[in-house]
DNA sequence: GATGAATGAGCATTCATTCAT
DNA sequence: AATGAATGAATGCTCATTCAT
């Protein structure tokens, strides 16, 4: 699937052109393109399924052909905005060689996403304690997070036997490590919706100092 | 306000006897407590405001002469846990002594709050994003947890004139500790609504572990 | 429950006074009252809801309050026909002596019955076939018939004990009576409902020979 | 037209091999039979026109190429069925001699007809009332009916001259004798349909006298 | 102060039907 | 001849809110 953030959503208040005929599959990613968008603009429930089709250029009936409820689209917008982000920190973390450097961008590109997709994450972050899809879903994210944030660094320790070594030096076990990596994703991802929702302005928080704060915390994750 | 968990919550399943005519705060304080077990159950979106005035024993419309909007009635019972949450940490923190022990009932009455209001945490959560009612509330409360927090440290410090050298020693300007206060309530928050939901179990992370970590961080931010 | 058929059904076409702050009961016959009529007049998939609600004068929302479904008022309105139809057949038998009587008058208020209803009875039988609580309902009427057809035979013979005698004599068991009674009202039934539909005129069936003969097998099946 | 109950109705479940560009009129065919046979499994408005297409193994466009619209498909499927249904009664008629034989095969063939297709005969029954076109084609049938069983009399009386004779001797005139035909057949199918949709079983009824004595009544009707 | 009845506007969903290919 | 995408107009149903008592 096409992530809804790369391909530009139609423009919500004209009508877009419709495309009859289209391919099913280009219908469906226009379909959760614009629903990514209105979810993110009015939330889950500031929306319903006629809207989302309309802000699509589809009739209301199109929708159901390609979702069978509201839920599912959101899930799909969900996925799309997930695969996106990673594809970014892919891209961005193969162009860093150090830690800090590696952080850095991490952090300014969770921010970037935080920033755009704010009204989707909140919409999704209610839904996680509502719906046991959602849930499911939502926590196979956090698992590929906890999983990749551990194999980078592996990748920045060298060598694999000395990296066994250091473990055993610095007594770290792997259960403690989980969770410290565990708390920094929470706090991670908590922090910078403060900043995209514009919580920490509210608080008279420097937003540079937040930001640097939040490298350090990262940074330090990543270090072997 | 008294807290709605505080005076106990009418039971829901069954309709409890309506005290016809009773004084006007009381049954303000009835809808509340029954409004605030009814979104933590079944969620903002999940009930009406018909449902919330039966579960409180009245009639849909006794609703309406308390409370302009459901909104309205989610806020009320926002401040009341958040109110009998701060009395618990003042109770708990006049009978500790150290910072560390301080931290510990800290942490542990946070979570139990954050596991009894799970729901209704949730349902504000989504609010904040949507309603900028909703948003400028949780903001003063965040305002208010942030100078107890610096309160807490102060007095923590023995003599005034002792901590601003401390300060102008190690170097810590107000700016920075501003910050770290504030995004160590993000990760308490974050953390302690993810052992809630039972995010952390899912991870396949230890408690215990988690919450050792969480005393610490907070323990260090009570430091003078 | 009052019979949609006794209290004056409301006009369809004008909207009906609105009667605010009428007792719930009188709402409910309302309701059941006007969707006899319009299932009569549309059929069951001819209408929908929120018809049926504006025929009886009322908003969508309150048929809502008084019926889960559309099913379930069809079921209140046979009902209530049933009842009805049972009402004027208890009090013509009443008022009749002989069995020829009895049948005459029988025959005359089941066909008024079915004439006046023909499009209930059609939604009805097409719903008895697709749904099972129709079907319950519907079968338990037909046993109600055929309980009533024994008693009012028992009460044509005189003495019990001189029918029993007759029943030895003529060597006719229980189960073939049973049988007979059966086809009997599977006839009446269907006939009248020719008769009602206008499908004997459709043939060219002279319409009192029918009836004399419905009569005539009636007749036969109330003599002892 | 060949009857839907002839050639084999293609499996429901699975999707059917779609021939590409077979004769116009093999699809006619294929859609009545596809459309007989889900008429019958979930009534007429249980179904949609789309299903109706996908299980013959089209397109829902191909369906409008075929039927301008479902009811036509409905009485093209109740033609085929009819047609059956008195191509089998023919066949066992030119084998039966007696008028008892004959009462006994078309009793037992009828209810074949009634059991095999009883979804599709209650659709029907309620169109019929609201539908003129198909009640106009409905009591086509009947007089079809009509006319064969006073053919089938006729034949059964020896000559045409001795005919005339004998019913001016019983004083039996034709508008009675019509009544007649016409009220057997009603009680004949009604109860058939009993019999198909559970009803008899449903009062407890012995199936086997109730044949016999359906056998009795065909069996009076076909004596001269 | 409290109520039960009532509601308009809305929402998720379906279906008979069309159209460009 | 056949198609798959698309749809406008419903349809069953809900909810925050009001009103007469």
């Amino acid at each position: 699937m096409e992530a809804p953030a790369v391909r530009p959503v139609p423009t919500l208040r004209r009508r877009p052109v419709r495309p009859k005929r289209g391919e099913s599959a280009d219908t469906r990613d226009r379909l959760v393109a614009a629903a990514a968008a209105v979810f993110n603009r009015d939330g889950y429930h500031g929306t319903d399924s006629n809207r989302l089709a309309r802000a699509a250029g589809y009739a209301p009936a199109t929708f159901y052909k390609h979702f069978p409820d509201k839920r599912t689209i959101l899930l799909a917008a969900y996925e799309g905005w997930v695969t996106t982000e990673w594809q970014g920190i892919g891209t961005a973390l193969r162009a860093a060689r150090t830690p800090t450097e590696r952080a850095e961008r991490i952090v300014a590109l969770v921010l970037e996403h935080h920033r755009r997709w704010k009204g989707l994450r909140a919409s999704l972050r209610a839904l996680v304690v509502t719906d046991p899809v959602v849930r499911r879903f939502h926590r196979a994210q956090r698992r590929r997070q906890l999983e990749l944030l551990a194999e980078m660094r592996r990748g920045a320790r060298g060598t694999p036997a000395m990296a066994r070594v250091d473990d055993a030096t610095r007594g770290v076990s792997d259960a403690t490590r989980h969770v410290s990596d565990a708390i920094m994703l929470f706090t991670l991802e908590r922090t910078l919706d403060a900043i995209a929702e514009g919580e920490t302005d509210a608080l008279g928080l420097d937003t540079d100092i937040v930001m640097t704060r939040l490298r350090a915390i990262v940074g330090a994750a990543l270090q072997p």
